[in-house]
Order: structure tokens, then C-alpha cells, then sequence
DNA sequence: GTCTATAAAGCGATAGAC
DNA sequence: GTCTATCGCTTTATAGAC
């Protein structure tokens, strides 16, 4: 049992990469074993679900790397301004400079939208709610702060698209330090 | 012949459809059927390379209509700032305010982006080029330009697909006004 | 718990009748 | 030019040996 525990906490990262690079329909469960070195067998019984089941976890597991790493740090950070920062380098980390894709965002484009729609929504409403509140504590009024926070998260998300579609980080770079110095200009 | 040059004129947005509904690798051939109403014969008599020449005659008719109605608009207006002002207006209206999704930027973050990476990187490098165009008539500098006309691009493409992820139209509305704003403000 | 074998359905693509 | 039938192949998912 505690080893069961111990290999999905491995295997859900793998299954990440894979619908990060083939998509929800791309994933194949060929893909899928090759990747994790996992039978059929032994993926079905970690996941009875199938694959809709891996995805749902993979995006659970996503989300709490997020509440985790990014919007609970955005809430408690002492400096507001520092930890909107912090935010900006853990999202630089995190998506490698524009070479990794968000696949909640891809999720929310493609066909499988309708399956994950909860656990999309609960991504980016989370983010956006973090961020407006770190922004209305450096002294944005409430309306204000959630356009600011809404627009931040939509530049990070269109500059992932467009990186891919030119094939070069420097789009990712430079989109980032953009919003960044944006959000972090005096109110 | 010319009956056949008159149906592909037909056929290629009912495809477009299609693929902008459910992706690349998503677009069945059951599906093209349906919606097209022709029978898999009459498909590869029109594509013979399949899949992957409806696709790319798609992308290649996306580019042709943005051509058409952005880039050149863009470019030969006599005022620059109403050619942005216009441009704004076609991109809401071309993406139903959100409802409809980028195909373009589907394919960019998806898998079979390698497959479609020359006409990914024609329509946004047209798209950019031309605002960018625009925007030095405006009084702004070369990199002043390109780096704006980048950030226009990416927030559009971001609006669709927060937009898509909230189900909400009014992110599409208020990023473009956003948007426009910014790039319409006087250098 | 993990494997291999296999089922049942769907895939893109082709052949041939008309 | 369009259809139906069909070919191989791949898909997800299951069954059963070990």
C-alpha cells in the first residue's frame, strides 16, 4: 500500500509530460507506458478510470503545484510587491522560459474542454483571485486589480502560444518581463 | 471542373469548422463527413493527401482571409489609427467575441505543430509585421513598434483562450478594449 | 501488482462498382 | 465524381496467467 502511494506520487508527473506534449487526445496509452515504463495492467490499476482518470489527477496534481508554489506564496508574502515577483520567476521556472506548454491551457482550446471544465475554471480563477489580491495590497482599488491580474494571466498564456508558434523563447522572456514591470508599476 | 473549383471554395470552411471545433488530431474523417456531407471518395478526390492537405489548405485559407481583411487593410490605410482601430473590429467580430477559437494557435500549442510550422509562423509573423507596420506610421520607433505590435498579438491570443477556460465572453470583450487602448495611446 | 493476450471499436486510407 | 465495402492498423479497455 504505502508503495502503491509512493509510485502514483511518481507517476503522475510522467503522465503530466505526456498530455503536456501530445494533448489530451494525443496521449495514447502506448505513449503513456513507454513513458512511465507501466503496463495496461498495472496503469489501470492505479487509474480504473483510464485516461480521463490520469488527466483529471494530472490537473489536480497541477493546480496544487500552483496553490502550493504560487498563489498561496502571492497571499502571505510580507511584500506584496515581492511576491508578485517571486511569482514571475517561479512562472519563468515553471513553463522553461516558454518551452513548455500549460496544459491547462491547451486542455481549455481542445475538444476535451467540456470533460475538465472544473478543474480549468478552479486553475485560472484561483490564479486571477491571488493575484488581485496581492495587487489590491499594493494599493489598486478592487476593480482595478482584478482587470490587471486578469490581463497578466491572459499575456502569460498568449505568450506561451506564441513562443510555440514562432519557436522562440525570447518571445516568452521578453512578453514576461513586460507584464511584469506593468503589474508591479505604481498604482 | 469548374463545378469542382466551386465546391472546394465550399468545402474548405465547413473543414475549418471542423478542426477549429475539435483539433487537428480530433478531426475525424467520420466527423469531416458530417459535416461536409461528402462521402470519403469524394474527400480524397478533392485531398488526396488526406488529413494533413485539408489541414494545411485550411491554414493556408486562414491566412489568405486574414491577408485580405488585416494585414492589407492594415497596411494601406490611410489612416493608421483607424487601419488598428479596424482591425480590432474584425478580430472580435472574425472570433465571435471568444465563442470561436484560433485554429492557428490551436495547432501552435498541439502536438501536430511541427507538421504545420511553416504556415503557424507565416500568419503570425504576418499578423505582427503588419500592426507592427502600422504602428511606426503611429510615431513609434522600429523596436517600440514590433515589441507593442508582439504584445497585441499574444494578448488576443491569451483572451481566447481565458476566455474558452472562464466560458465568459466578457474576458474577450475587456481584454480586447484593453488592448486596443494601449496600442491606439498616443507614443 | 504486473504482465501478455485479446477483445471491440474506431482510425486513416484505398479499391472498385457505378 | 461519388458512393460503399474493406483493408490494415491503432485505439481504449478488459481478462486471465503468474
Amino acid at each position: 500500500m504505502a508503495k502503491a502511494i509512493a509510485d502514483r506520487a511518481e507517476v503522475v508527473p510522467q503522465l503530466a509530460e505526456v498530455f503536456r506534449a501530445h494533448g489530451y487526445e494525443g496521449a495514447t496509452l502506448a505513449l503513456i507506458t513507454e513513458a512511465t515504463g507501466l503496463g495496461k495492467g498495472s496503469l489501470y490499476n492505479f487509474f480504473p478510470g483510464g485516461k480521463e482518470q490520469m488527466a483529471q489527477e494530472v490537473l489536480a496534481s497541477i493546480d496544487l503545484w500552483f496553490t502550493d508554489h504560487i498563489y498561496a506564496p502571492l497571499r502571505s508574502a510580507a511584500d506584496p510587491a515581492a511576491g508578485i515577483a517571486a511569482m514571475f520567476a517561479a512562472v519563468d521556472s515553471y513553463f522553461r522560459s516558454g518551452q513548455r506548454v500549460c496544459l491547462v491551457g491547451v486542455v481549455a482550446l481542445g475538444a476535451a474542454r467540456d470533460l475538465f471544465a472544473d478543474a480549468v475554471k478552479t486553475y485560472f480563477t484561483g490564479w486571477i483571485d491571488a493575484l488581485a489580491h496581492s495587487l489590491r495590497r499594493l494599493g489598486h482599488d478592487k476593480a482595478a486589480a482584478r482587470h490587471m491580474a486578469e490581463q497578466a494571466v491572459l499575456a502569460i498564456q498568449g505568450a506561451l502560444v506564441l513562443t510555440r508558434a514562432l519557436d522562440d523563447t525570447r518571445v516568452f522572456t521578453r512578453a514576461l518581463a513586460t507584464v511584469r514591470a506593468q503589474v508591479l508599476a505604481k498604482p
